[in-house]
DNA sequence: AATGAATGAGCCTTCATTCAT
DNA sequence: GATGAATGAAGGCTCATTCAT
């Protein structure tokens, strides 16, 4: 699955041959086909797998977080830090077409997304009726926390670098609480609360 | 080139045929390869007529602005705009992957680019020089300014709905705006300055 | 081997896979190579085993006719009710082409058919001695008692109907006498000695 | 084509590769795609070609005949020199399971029997008013008319040679006729019609 | 004797590209 | 410039067969 997943970031996925991926895997056709059915079947199995190792740690990262402020931070934090520490799972999940997967690959994408939208939820619903962070579209949620994150994560992965990973992480931080949270003191002198990277 | 846009919107540009680009536009397969040489050469300068629509709007949305604020609110806006008015080139400019061009593609882009930034880079140097937008490093920038607008526009152009894009343009010029202007005023305050969607 | 015969029949031995026997005979594939070698040697056992259950009874038909004519009617009616009666094997005789087949099978095939032959052959040299049948070449013989059964047999299983059966038995049966007989007397005055289906 | 034929008999449609057919037929394989769609569409469009070839010539021996006798007679005779002068032709329809052909090429085939069916069925018809042939199903008519010229068909085509082609012709047009025919004249003093093979 | 995962040769088919008209 | 028939390399996939358990 490893070489999988390389191949088809190699190349994109339509363009990936599966004598490359046997080759680089010293699998056998037979064998893969055996297991996956067929390479629809492995570009599935390998984006919800990506997906759920993305997905555990990203929940893991609010449960750690003592207000509101910290876990917005943490959820960004953790965001590129996984992007960082597993460019090839990121590179695949970001470019993956999800409408162009099976739909066995599909429905077992929604059975993951159902539980994580609704943990990631149910916190935010809390937040808002606490007061910590303001009522907002969905999208607009998503737009603001994941979408810099994103994007960053986009020009890091396709220039192969990562300059700043840090202080990056801290301005996105920092940005996403001016934006979703409900607070009016001065953002510039918040606390910071996020890990350092190894 | 309408019938190749959809034609490699629908399923890809790898799984996208000549043929079927054909059947689409009526036109005859040699007459593809005359003019643009092979299926990769239309790719490509369907990319760079893509994002030349696309960066001619946006930095037309700057010159129109009074002050730093209203400029980030412009250039978020027309964002979201261009991709609601374009779907099909914003789908496409989204999905391509620029580094699969063909290196004369490739160039043509970079030199679209090299304008492109330094106009853009012109402009926030001096809001920054002015005070009026914080020094931060451009990956920044682009993270917090383009970010949360790409993001929203895959959620669209996946969901085939544009619900509520007024609403969302504003929270999101807003969120800019706190991320990345210098001001300390309350952003809710702040004057609208965007364009109705029709 | 019931499995392996429906399956054959479905789609040819070609099209045929073993993974289909398998699923429908609820046999592993181990056991299928442990008893038949290939599936070739499959293909082959099959028809000997059909051939032999075929000719068993021909031959059987013969021995309870009282002269040439109740003789010729009993193959004829024998022969109908066969392929009546069963019909997954008849297709799969009607089907296969021996000299596909594999050299093992085939020996079996010559032995089978060779004693076959030999007391077919007995018989109607001593109707013919007899003068009770004319004397033809031996493809003639074959072409006009078997080639009208072996027509009607097609058409039947191709169509999945049955229509008629008696009166087809008896028409052909009286054709076939009129064809091989060599009686002078008026063929529609004969007596009618065949057995009716239930 | 003909050289579609020759790979197709040589060992089956199933079994003939795509590359055998080019390798004989001097073609590509795009052009034969081109052509006939697939394996399928070419093996469909041999089986109509071939059927139409038979058919013509067994329409034509009809309109020479003087009377029901000649008729019969003569339809037994071109079949069988159709088969002799035409073997590979002839393996192919033996062989070919029809129900197995695509849904274009059944069409064809109905409308090609259609028009074949009418006008021997109209001949059939005449002659039965006219009191020359007996009345009996069709079903029979095909048995004891077609069954024996296809029997000896297989056994010369299986075996590679016409042994006394015309001896042969003779002893089936007479039989035919003596199943057929309404007359009770004996068919030994029947006057020969049949054409000689050269 | 039975099992079924693994193997990999070979097949049908697609499709970008060429080139004679 | 335009056309589209012809080309053939390359790919996904099947499936008969093997063999360790």
């Amino acid at each position: 699955m490893r070489a999988a997943l390389e191949c088809f970031n190699a190349r994109g996925v339509e363009a990936c041959s599966i004598a490359a991926i046997c080759e680089r895997s010293q699998a056998s056709v037979g064998s893969i086909y055996h297991h996956f059915g067929s390479k629809e079947g492995l570009a599935g199995a390998l984006y919800c797998e990506g997906l759920r190792r993305f997905q555990r740690g990203y929940l893991a990262a609010l449960e750690g977080a003592a207000d509101a402020r910290q876990g917005i931070g943490a959820l960004v934090r953790y965001h590129l830090s996984w992007v960082v520490d597993n460019p090839d799972w990121a590179r695949y999940l970001l470019r993956t077409r999800t409408d162009a997967l099976q739909p066995q690959a599909r429905q077992a994408l929604a059975t993951l997304n159902e539980g994580f939208y609704a943990a990631m939820g149910a916190w935010f619903s809390a937040q808002v009726q606490a007061g910590a962070i303001r009522r907002l579209p969905r999208s607009v949620y998503v737009a603001l926390l994941v979408g810099p994150c994103q994007e960053w994560a986009r020009m890091v992965l396709r220039d192969g670098s990562n300059p700043h990973m840090d202080e990056v992480a801290d301005a996105l931080a920092d940005a996403a609480w001016r934006a979703l949270g409900a607070s009016t003191e001065p953002a510039a002198a918040a606390p910071r609360t996020g890990r350092s990277r190894p």
